[in-house]
DNA sequence: CCATTATATTACTTATGCGCAATATAGTGG
DNA sequence: CCACTATATTGCGCATAAGTAATATAATGG
């Protein structure tokens, strides 16, 4: 079994990792770097809220903070961070269509059952 | 940008694997299917404790429950997950091993510099 | 059927973290 | 230097979740 020791820095980036504001922010950035002001109007989100996310992100070293001006831009530097939402995404995506073959397996056995009570 | 419905499973996912004491359940059961006393003893978690973490990992599908007489098995069914923690252990090895070499090289520098300064 | 062991659930305390409002700080143009 | 915009920080209320003790439920042996 692996010790404390090594999975607590794995349970620490996956919690940057577990929250939807978060997400959204490191979403936003897929398309290229960004600023502040530009995260917050494509996510939606409050500006206090916005630069928490992104202080988190960088301290995980998932972004890259580069101050230019009187703007700050951020941008994705940890590839990982998509990869691991891919597999997720695949993932649980696969998981939705085999419970969605279930239930629709489920459904022709109870229109069939219904079906032999009226016969 | 993904919207958040698409982000919210993914976050909830991860939410799953960012804790220690769940990691070390998960941990507890790579060599192959325990009950939750052996968990129990090989993690020395608290018995309510366990047997919250293993509701949580069965729910997001990442293990599979098993009766057997007056014990419960558990058993990992979902390879994802780890895969998940070791590209996660690869990356922050890689990373400590890069800030070990930038200490070691700051370190260098200064021992040069008073090296300058003593000469 | 009862005692015992194994597992699950509940109630509770406590800690952590999000979101927001307010405030602070940094950089720019005039 | 001042007003303004952009970004960061702080303090607070609130929700969520972890850990634990106590209790409930399930299965087994006698």
């Amino acid at each position: 079994m692996q010790s404390p020791q090594v999975l607590s820095p794995v349970a620490e980036y996956f919690k940057v990792l577990s929250e939807v504001s978060r997400l959204t922010v490191l979403s936003s950035l897929t398309s290229g770097a960004k600023n502040v002001t530009e995260i917050i109007t494509i996510t939606g989100l409050g500006q206090a809220n916005v630069s928490k996310h992104l202080k988190v992100l960088l301290q995980a070293g998932i972004v890259t903070r580069t101050p230019q001006g009187g703007n700050v831009y951020y941008q994705i530097v940890d590839p990982i961070a998509f990869e691991l939402c891919e597999l997720v995404c695949d993932r649980l995506s696969i998981r939705i269509n085999e419970q969605a073959k279930q239930i629709a397996a489920l459904q022709s056995l109870r229109e069939q059952s219904s079906y032999s009570d009226r016969v």
